[in-house]
DNA sequence: AAGTGGTCTAGACCACGCG
DNA sequence: GCGTGGTCTAGACCACTTG
């Protein structure tokens, strides 16, 4: 017997399709997603239990589990032994996503512009050399970039990248974030590292972000790997800290 | 039939324990990760694939894929359909975990201390109330403690948390982090958002950190949820930036 | 004792990347 | 065409939580 506690918005899934190329797992994961986004299972509900989802869906149950899972590791829903699913109670969102600052920016509706300040190829230091795993000395593809939000400067974002990406133009990089230039020639990142902190802005840094001398800098330094496991990138940026922060959802395994 | 340049430290799973109470998929990934990080897995490396693999460890290929996964989720290994799963070239390594800075400090083997500043029941303000989900006025319990590691001062934490935590003693908080007070209690952190950014030293936190007036504080408010999805604790914290910084993986989905 | 999620099996078929 | 990982099934038994 169904506590009847439970929810399960039922609706939402008469139209789950099982030919198409979209996993039925994705297909309910995304579903039970936006219900949760929208509020109809406010924090705090309880799901069904996972048999009786199984029943309900006409799906198996490593399935309903699967789909389940994608939103425990996003932290929307949390799983207990014995107890039930139930919806997280702090209506936490986004998640520091794998994108570049460029798409941070479009989805806040500020609209992003680039200034390219160098685009050039350079040897590579023992520091670039060891990032990326190519020879100390071999040349490398660097990057200076300045990026506004609304005209207003808020990120200067330096990269280095392999020679192979020796053809990118600058027009592009103006026009485009550097990922996603990269997915436009079949190049996706798969796994980044990150290393957030803060220093002092420098002069230069200062001026062109329109902050005090000494000011405080938000940094970032990123090693990014394809599906490959290859190395693609490596750059330390730094950000103005009253226009942009970085936002987490960690949750334990 | 499996390539030749393909790996698998088949001494590594002599001894599964099919009887204990670890999970199967735990034992085989934790020892394929100590493989990978000790270098006998360098990194490029091509396991053998899944099926080969339930050949020699005797075990079902959902099982296997979910060690293998666990590897992917940390960023470890990469998988590619029709190729293979590889090593990931980079060494990543941490990962921010859910824990507390306390617990980060004895992990780098630096003295950790607390100083109690403020450890008392006060009426939550709009901020705290919606971060705790309790009503606005209603008792929560307040501190602010000072962090140090080796004797130097790195972090002023100022947390809130429910009620229910007022037996906590400001003996206990000198001698153990939070986390590990809550945990001791049967309370544990499952979810956590966490929003880093920079901002100035005021004087006396400049003071306490050692640092100039108006210099550079990394800072981080977080929100911490329990099992049942309860809020738990919420924080807001700065580090001094030349003593500690944030490390993250981020892997693709 | 009843109900829940956690783990595991032994298959099946499909989609993708490569030669 | 072949080998790879990606998805899915229909069960089974176990461990934990609560009444």
């Amino acid at each position: 017997m169904v506590s009847a506690d439970t929810v399960w918005p039922d609706h939402l899934f008469a139209d789950l399709d099982r030919t198409g190329p979209i996993p039925l797992y994705f297909q309910v994961s995304s579903r039970l997603e936006a219900a949760i986004r929208s509020g109809e299972l406010p924090p705090g509900s309880r799901l069904e239990n996972e048999i009786a989802i199984t029943q309900h869906l006409g799906i198996s149950r490593p399935t309903v589990r699967r789909a389940i899972q994608e939103l425990v590791d996003i932290g929307l829903l949390v799983r207990r032994r014995g107890i039930g699913t139930q919806v997280v109670q702090g209506q936490i969102t986004r998640q520091v996503e794998l994108t570049s600052l460029y798409e941070d920016l479009k989805n806040t509706a500020r609209e992003p512009g680039t200034k390219v300040l160098i685009h050039d190829i350079v040897e590579a230091d023992e520091i670039v050399a060891e990032r990326l795993r190519v020879p100390v000395g071999s040349n490398v593809v660097h990057l200076r970039r300045q990026r506004t939000a609304g005209g207003v400067s808020i990120a200067i974002l330096e990269n280095y990248l392999p020679e192979a990406f020796g053809d990118i133009t600058t027009e592009q990089l103006q026009l485009r974030g550097l990922y996603q230039i990269l997915r436009a020639r079949g190049v996706t990142i798969r796994v980044a590292n990150q290393l957030i902190g803060a220093r002092r802005a420098d002069t230069d840094e200062s001026t062109r972000l329109g902050i005090d001398d000494g000011g405080p800098l938000l940094t970032m330094e990123r090693v990014a790997y394809d599906n490959a496991g290859e190395a693609i990138e490596y750059g330390h940026h730094c950000y103005r800290p009253d226009m942009y922060s970085f936002e987490t959802t960690l949750v334990a395994r």
